[in-house]
DNA sequence: TTGTACGCGTTATCAT
DNA sequence: ATGATAACGCGTACAA
């Protein structure tokens, strides 16, 4: 802890810059000079340390990622491909949690500039767009988001197009009154416009009571959705969710009333978490990449950082459907 | 990024040192000082530098969490628990995935020490004892393990007893020829053993074809272990396992192989991770409090670091048996 | 109550 | 090829 570059310099008898230069091999050095430097530095055991070198280059090699939170399922697969890369780069970083609350992020994102991280990742971000824009303007910022995409580097999720092509399975199994949970925290909800294209185009008129939403995305909150929506609408044959925790829900809730999935009714998700395949019945759902999609933003993130701020860039992944038990071909007459 | 406590002084006609007294309130400062000061600070919009300041305190209020691989469902929950103290105490902390590799693991702890964190937690460590004593010798650490605890500050799950409450409840539900699927990464198997224990007090002679263990712990490891398992010993009526994940694939093994749970046989875990209750059937196995866990890993740790390494502490934490249905009572005659 | 000046451990600009 | 030394931004003896 207390060995300094001075330390290794006196012991082999050299300057500190001499040092320096073995260290960071820049330069031509004798080999003599070298040989006696790299004793002297592994006999006093010495480390440089991080903090004065990041003082002086202003690069920390640290990034900070912040997330809603790490127990939504959706998220450890990203984590862990924003590490992966950032590892092999070179790059630590630290985990924010901001516990689905905006004000969270905002603290986290300060404590990280007073950090000096090289960068931010922002993942499922809760801040309206004036102030992710804010954000993305005076930190070097990539983001990953499922809502319309803004300035700055972001990948997007395409939700409409997920949400469509889901549907759109359904009706082709002969469903026709299929039903929506969605998410209602922001104004835009990708995901449920693209329930209600599908059905449009394939002339299914969308009845209002066929949309339910929830605050808050849990397997609980799904539940009492599903429970909610099939007391309002029983003719109902199938159930899209916008995303798997609410269609655990949503399968939870059709055992309790007594309705057999899929035989008297389907239920599908989004986002393929571990354990979608699992369910029982096994949930048909819209896989996202996951760990493809964390190693993207951190890439995305080091072209940010290597322009220093000033890269803008979209990328839009597609979700892929994935049929599993929970939809079936429509059996009960209606 | 480039306004310093020297912009900040002069723009508010006092020396640094009077700007260092009002940004840690120490000492007596006149009114009307403070009053040009803190103006002088939001008009610059002066963020002090944490590097500089780590620098010459010593401090980074940055600790390090390294585990295995945050996809392993146990992970998530005690990470949230970590960094929900440490965000209280104003500590950040270094997500380090050691992708279940001793050797990553000492990189991580290395990376962590040059980056002078004040701390390190390893959870789930897959060190042997020796470098474990090392490790918690040259750094601060706290540990969570199942392993035997060593020195050093750690606290420890209680497997052997787990699994001898957990065993001793199949033998209640009148099971007699009772299967452990093991984890072998260790000599010591604390878990096996309770499982062995229970079955010896209980006067029943433990078949060592009764025990099958796995390299690496997974769902499909699990599957596979149990094939072999119901194959060498088709007299089995219940299967204990290392943890939920294998007993996931203990099920799946189940329906493939036509033994319906729990009617033919029973199935039970170890962890309540998420999805336990939601599994088909929902699985029985002992709870362990993860979230509770990271804080108490986190607040040892705090400890840890007030008493500059020198603490040892060890508290051992008994997991609490969850019954559901993937245990019922012995129905098929042997 | 307030200011000066040095140290924290590096890197990098000049010389030599 | 190597060495003095000035930054980097802050905290804090020691003075005033």
């Amino acid at each position: 802890m207390n060995v300094t570059i001075r330390d290794v310099a006196a012991r082999a008898g050299v300057s500190v810059r001499t040092v320096s230069r073995v260290l960071n091999n820049q330069g031509e050095i004798a080999a003599d000079t070298r040989e006696r430097v790299v004793t002297a530095i592994d006999e006093l055991k010495y480390r440089p340390s991080a903090l004065a070198r990041s003082l002086v280059s202003g690069k920390t090699h640290s990034i900070g990622l912040i997330i809603p939170k790490i127990t939504d399922p959706f998220y450890p697969e990203v984590v862990l491909g924003v590490e992966s890369v950032a590892r092999e780069q070179n790059y630590n970083v630290f985990l924010c949690n901001a516990n689905e609350d905006p004000q969270q992020e905002l603290e986290y994102a300060d404590v990280m500039e007073s950090k000096q991280v090289d960068g931010i990742i922002l993942c499922g971000s809760r801040l309206n767009t004036e102030q992710l824009d804010h954000l993305a303007a005076q930190h070097r910022v990539s983001m990953l988001t499922s809502r319309r995409p803004h300035t700055a580097a972001v990948i997007g999720i395409q939700g409409e197009v997920g949400l469509f092509e889901i549907t759109s399975h359904l009706v082709r199994q002969g469903h026709q009154a299929i039903g929506h949970i969605g998410w209602s925290v922001y104004a835009e909800n990708e995901r449920a416009d693209g329930y209600s294209r599908a059905l449009r185009e394939n002339s299914i008129i969308v009845q209002d009571r066929w949309n339910v939403s929830v605050a808050v995305v849990s397997i609980e909150t799904g539940q009492q959705a599903t429970r909610r929506l099939l007391e309002q609408s029983p003719e109902i044959t199938a159930i899209t969710c916008f995303n798997d925790l609410l269609a655990f829900g949503a399968l939870q809730a059709c055992v309790e009333l007594g309705r057999r999935v899929p035989q008297d009714i389907a239920v599908v998700g989004f986002d393929d978490i571990p354990y979608a395949a699992l369910a029982n019945p096994p949930l048909t759902t819209m896989r996202i990449p996951r760990y493809a999609l964390g190693k993207m933003v951190m890439e995305m993130l080091l072209r940010v950082i290597a322009a220093d701020g000033k890269h803008q860039e979209l990328q839009l992944v597609k979700p892929e459907l994935v049929v599993r038990r929970s939809s079936g071909p429509l059996e009960r007459s209606q």
